[in-house]
DNA sequence: TTAGCCTTGAAG
DNA sequence: CTTCAAGGCTAA
């Protein structure tokens, strides 16, 4: 076949790494996936995965596993939105402004490479780098926008309208119609995606692994102790996270607007559950932690998994959000006086501590790399009982503290008054987890938590650890 | 079910 | 008119 897409050729379908074809459903891709995504979504399929969800995805297995084929092309950044609903052929959709843009990015891009004289071996990540999310919300009696429109000068204008839907789900979906006229029926989901590296990131953009690697090595970036830069790689990157935690959540809400619709609370939960699955598998596959006994990683997890959730959530406010407004880990914002003005007295109290703990750590601009490390010492907390490997454990606390105090002490100009002010936002951070801890047990008493969860699991395992 | 090729049709 | 990303068709 002839080869049409030049600024195409030299790309690998970031799915399974075949040839790619042209801009299909979002992104370039090759043809089996376009029509493996097109057949999927039209017909609205459901897999299951045989193996562990994490099968692995190229030219030639692509085929063994449609569950994580499918996992990856919402993760890579296929758009559900992209496939029609009325199936009708031709034409052009919104996607079109976003298609030439890339394409007039790759095309500088490759003129930049030629003009140095040096070549860049194209990556997946170079392909679909950032990706924001926009989204705004009309609840019940209240107009409550929760994200600021930013998205697309030319979707404004164009032939097809967002038609409301529930929360990241597809409006091609028999279910998503299913929710007019109920409480959730009205949230709507405008989306963009800028395949440019060089383009400002949005305010929950982070950060690539390589960026970080190259600024750690800058002449003028931070001084990095080695323990801290190993640190920031275990860290996942928040777009990856972004994109793989709004994935789960599309397959998890399929599966419960089964059950009726899903109150705002509910989805918070689920999103909640989400992002334990993630700090688990960070934990797992993170330095020190992966050596201990599955028992003693146990211990540890059930006794800081609300402090490294709520710790999650507070430093995304601290590194990308904005004042006002909650930012979730799907990149979609939420205003606090919409939270609250909803909300009881204990979890305004929660909100506004919650709050007053990201200010703090706003004015002693912590940075990524120290918020790394402060995972690592949530994580390790000797203090646990009954730890198998105590001594180990105590000496990864001392390691990763004497890697935080060298970091503090090269790179900030308060010197130790910092290191001591940090360690008292940590003990907040453990008061305000355990209150929030206690909200959670009560709202799963009466019922109000979606059963089945790892967040359950969570609340009842460390009161039968106590 | 997959994946390569074909047809369609709005945008430019 | 051409372009090219949608959906459709069909042999393997």
């Amino acid at each position: 076949m002839e080869y049409r897409h030049d600024a195409g050729l030299e790309d690998l379908c970031p799915v399974c790494g075949d040839k790619v074809s042209g801009y299909h459903y979002g992104l370039l891709t090759c043809e089996s996936c376009k029509g493996f995504f097109k057949r999927t979504v039209q017909n609205n399929k459901k897999y299951i995965c045989a193996e562990n969800q994490e099968c692995r995805i190229d030219k030639a297995q692509r085929k063994r596993c449609p569950f994580c084929r499918f996992q990856k092309c919402l993760h890579v950044g296929m758009r559900l939105e992209a496939v029609r609903a009325d199936r009708m052929r031709g034409g052009r959709n919104k996607f079109g402004p976003m298609y030439k843009r890339d394409r007039a990015l790759k095309q500088q891009r490759k003129a930049l490479i030629q003009a140095n004289g040096f070549r860049i071996e194209s990556s997946p990540l170079l392909v679909s780098s950032t990706h924001q999310r926009d989204l705004t919300f009309t609840g019940g009696l209240h107009q409550v926008p929760i994200l600021h429109s930013a998205s697309l000068p030319a979707a404004q204008n164009d032939r097809i309208s967002y038609q409301p839907q529930s929360l990241l789900l597809p409006s091609y979906s028999p279910a998503a119609t299913q929710y007019q006229g109920t409480s959730f029926s009205n949230w709507t989901i405008k989306s963009e995606r800028t395949n440019n590296c060089a383009s400002s990131p949005g305010p929950a953009a982070g950060v690539g692994s390589d960026e970080l690697h190259l600024r750690a090595f800058s002449p003028q970036g931070p001084r990095m102790p080695q323990l801290v830069m190993e640190f920031l790689r275990c860290d996942p990157d928040e777009l990856q996270l972004q994109s793989k935690i709004t994935a789960r959540l599309v397959q998890e809400q399929t599966v419960w607007e089964k059950h009726g619709n899903l109150s705002t609370f509910s989805l918070m939960c689920l999103m909640a559950d989400q992002m334990l699955f993630s700090i688990v598998e960070w934990a797992r596959t993170s330095i020190f932690f992966k050596q201990l006994k599955v028992s003693d990683q146990m211990k540890l997890l059930h006794s800081c998994w609300s402090d490294l959730l709520l710790l999650d959530i507070i430093s995304r406010q601290v590194l990308y959000g904005k004042e006002g407004s909650l930012l979730l880990v799907t990149g979609q914002e939420m205003e606090l006086s919409d939270i609250t003005s909803h909300a009881g007295p204990t979890l305004v109290s929660l909100v506004q501590r919650g709050q007053e703990l990201v200010e703090k750590l706003h004015i002693l601009k912590v940075d990524r790399q120290e918020f790394a490390c402060i995972k690592f010492l949530v994580l390790f907390n000797s203090d646990v009982n009954q730890l198998e490997d105590h001594h180990f454990i105590e000496s990864v606390q001392e390691q990763v503290e004497g890697a935080l105090l060298e970091y503090t002490l090269c790179n900030s100009s308060h010197l130790l008054g910092r290191f001591a002010h940090l360690l008292l936002c940590l003990s907040e951070l453990r008061s305000l987890s355990s209150l929030a801890e206690d909200y959670l047990y009560c709202k799963h008493l009466s019922g109000e938590v979606p059963c089945h969860n790892l967040l359950i699991e969570m609340l009842h395992g460390k009161r039968s650890w106590a």
